[in-house]
DNA sequence: CAAGGGTTGTAAATGAAACTCAATTAAACT
DNA sequence: AGTTTAATTGAGTTTCATTTACAACCCTTG
């Protein structure tokens, strides 16, 4: 989806629900679409803080994420520690996160499978699924090599 | 594995460590082993208070829960809001959870499938997976009953 | 353009989790 | 058993993300 129809459909669903269509909220709109990846509050604070005119306050941000989320182009990737991770997911295919334990890097993959999965397992409990999260936690292959290469010095050492 | 078993297992943990077999630290594993779902700090701080002569302060609930955690005893099932929930886990196959939005509740489930297709896709990515977590969000039979009911209340009024 | 209601920024509040440190206790050594 | 050493404990303090309160401010609508 295109980012001005995704803007002009968070209008809309501002309206709807008897808010204001405001500078700041469209800002922060544009500044999330712009991260390919992950992004965190403390990365749109930064940027905002960075910028002459302080378009929008923290409180702003926060308020914003969580209307973002409402409307459903934002996701919370997860809770690390005490930092929480988000995407922007308007329009994209639902996908899956590989989460490594080392350096903290998130790689994305998709499974058909695990949509027909969640089907399954939902129907023998009864229970009507709105969304779900696959996470797998381990070491890239960064990481991994890292950990060879000072191994490896130790043994010389 | 039985829980004195366990009991055993955490105290060589502990003495591998450098760590020393406390009263306090024996008395939360129990609690834990006796909540046989899910459990948060809170229970833990809320039983501890209930007991005459307190075994424990909320500190070292923090630090034992930690501890209980690196040995692998429990594990965290989801951070929810501010509420981080735990499970006890020592020895049980791992599943998987349906998590219910409206009332909270936390369903159980296992599918061999997700094992295999976590090896799958970590072998594509170069990734040494370590552990993962499937979260399907949704609504639980119960909670659906009760939304028709309202609903049909309404129609009548 | 004026009224009414949502929004904003600042500062303060909240709440989970971690930390500080003096007093206590387990473990090891005589 | 008594002594030493180092880890543990509890109470309070601190941290840090997130939320909230409220007065000033800005969209909307007529």
């Amino acid at each position: 989806m295109p980012l001005d129809e995704l803007k002009s459909k968070f209008g809309q669903f501002l309206k709807q629900r008897g808010h204001k269509i405001t500078r700041g909220r469209f800002e922060i709109i544009d500044k999330i679409a712009s991260y390919t990846s992950h992004f965190e509050i403390e990365d749109l604070v930064r940027w905002i803080a960075s910028q002459d005119k302080g378009i929008a306050s923290r409180s702003t941000v926060y308020r914003t994420v969580r209307l973002l989320q409402e409307f459903g182009a934002i996701r919370e990737v997860i809770k690390l520690g005490n930092r929480t991770i988000y995407e922007f997911v308007a329009g994209k295919p639902h996908h899956e996160h590989l989460i490594c334990v080392e350096c903290g890097k998130i790689i994305e993959f998709y499974r058909e499978e695990i949509e027909e999965l969640q089907d399954r397992v939902c129907e023998e409990h009864d229970f009507m699924p709105i969304n779900h999260r696959l996470e797998i936690f381990g070491i890239c292959s960064e990481c991994k090599e890292g950990k060879l290469e000072s191994r490896e010095l130790e043994y010389r050492a």
